[in-house]
DNA sequence: TAGATTGTTAATCGATTAACAATC
DNA sequence: TAGATTGTTAATCGATTAACAATC
């Protein structure tokens, strides 16, 4: 397989989505020209992201809603379930282990984990937090997939190291620091998007 | 001032914690080499994101680390208080409201709106949870900035428009919805990423 | 001076957009 | 056939990296 750009995988996660409401509203064809108009994309862009996996559409026609959102379901592995915990029972964490969509999409929550004595054996839900000494055994015995980091910036490498060692897939890194780990990571580091919000409202200011 | 291109600003939010932990650590000097090495990034790259700015070095020294900081922080608009509100008092609206590190870093939660009747009035924290109809007012009132958007998917383009005839200057949406808006948004649409992230993973398995 | 590191220009790389032949 | 829209190649744009003269 050709090598993928990253922003083609988010984009194609968007047009999914999209794919999924026109499902909803009863919606049988659809065309790269429609789908840029309600997404603000170039439509030129759906076409080349779409290439990348293959021929989905029909010239002159467009692409079948249901079968284009099997196809990409398919190639984002939302078809499967994705075994996921939560590292850091904060406030964070839970409301991450907490967020129905997620559970909607495929993503289950099936434990957390937590440094601190005075919150393990805890329940949120009907999880019960656990220590970061039994990560390992947990993550084998229930074939976890992904880690997701809610842990502070300090805290952060350590349980990474940890997280990379038990045998996790990926990690979703909430917390506000690189992490160094040999699987894939996502980084979704809000306070440094807010710091980029603050700067772009600045300019803009100078300007008005 | 020349137009600069957006990863440039993630990356000196990057740079500018680096520092911060560097003054910390009592370091006085530093050069793009070491900050390179710690953040896992090229020192030209460093370099010449802070060249759209100035020279804040001095060759054959390096940079003095509290000047540089300081001169991101006042680049990044972080020394000032920044009002924000958090539009949605759900699990996600919580816990972004009680995030401790946001008001350690300027961020000032000082609203919480929905429109969920059962919400309004009640207490979280200091906040009471206020109805969006009550927002512009409030806005004006408070001299709020940011709005931080944790509604539903099928609400966040109502709420964004709401947000923007109050007179917020920017949005952060953590909503997994494209929003069209005419002011500065930066998305955190961590479903996609943990969407991108299964995709990786499973590219990652093929190979191995 | 010799060594180090910046700031900046030029080269490379990668992603987006435009254009259009293929074809439904 | 005429009109529409895809899939793909080529052109453009923008961001990253390399290279190096300037200079501390």
């Amino acid at each position: 397989m050709e090598k993928i750009p990253r922003p083609v995988i988010r984009r194609l996660v968007v047009y999914y989505r999209c794919l999924e409401r026109m499902k909803g509203e009863g919606k049988e064809y659809t065309s790269s020209k429609e789908l840029a108009r309600r997404l603000g994309i170039k439509a030129c862009q759906i076409r080349k992201d779409l290439s990348y996996f293959g021929g989905f559409g029909k010239r002159g026609v467009g692409y079948k809603v249901e079968n284009l959102r099997e196809r990409l379901e398919e190639i984002l592995g939302i078809g499967q379930k994705w075994r996921a915990v939560v590292i850091g029972a904060g406030n964070l964490g839970k409301a991450i282990a907490g967020h129905k969509p997620l559970q909607q999409q495929g993503f289950e929550i099936v434990g957390m984990f937590d440094t601190d004595g005075r919150k393990i054996g805890k329940k949120f839900g009907n999880l019960e937090i656990m220590h970061m000494s039994d990560l390992k055994k947990f993550v084998e015995e229930n074939d976890v997939k992904i880690a997701i980091l809610c842990v502070p910036a300090d805290s952060a490498q350590d349980a990474a190291k940890a997280v990379e060692e038990a045998g996790v897939g990926g990690i979703l890194n909430f917390s506000a620091r690189v992490i160094k780990v040999s699987i894939p990571v996502e980084n979704v580091d809000f306070t440094a998007s807010l710091k980029s919000l603050a700067f772009q409202i600045i300019k803009r200011k100078g300007k008005a």
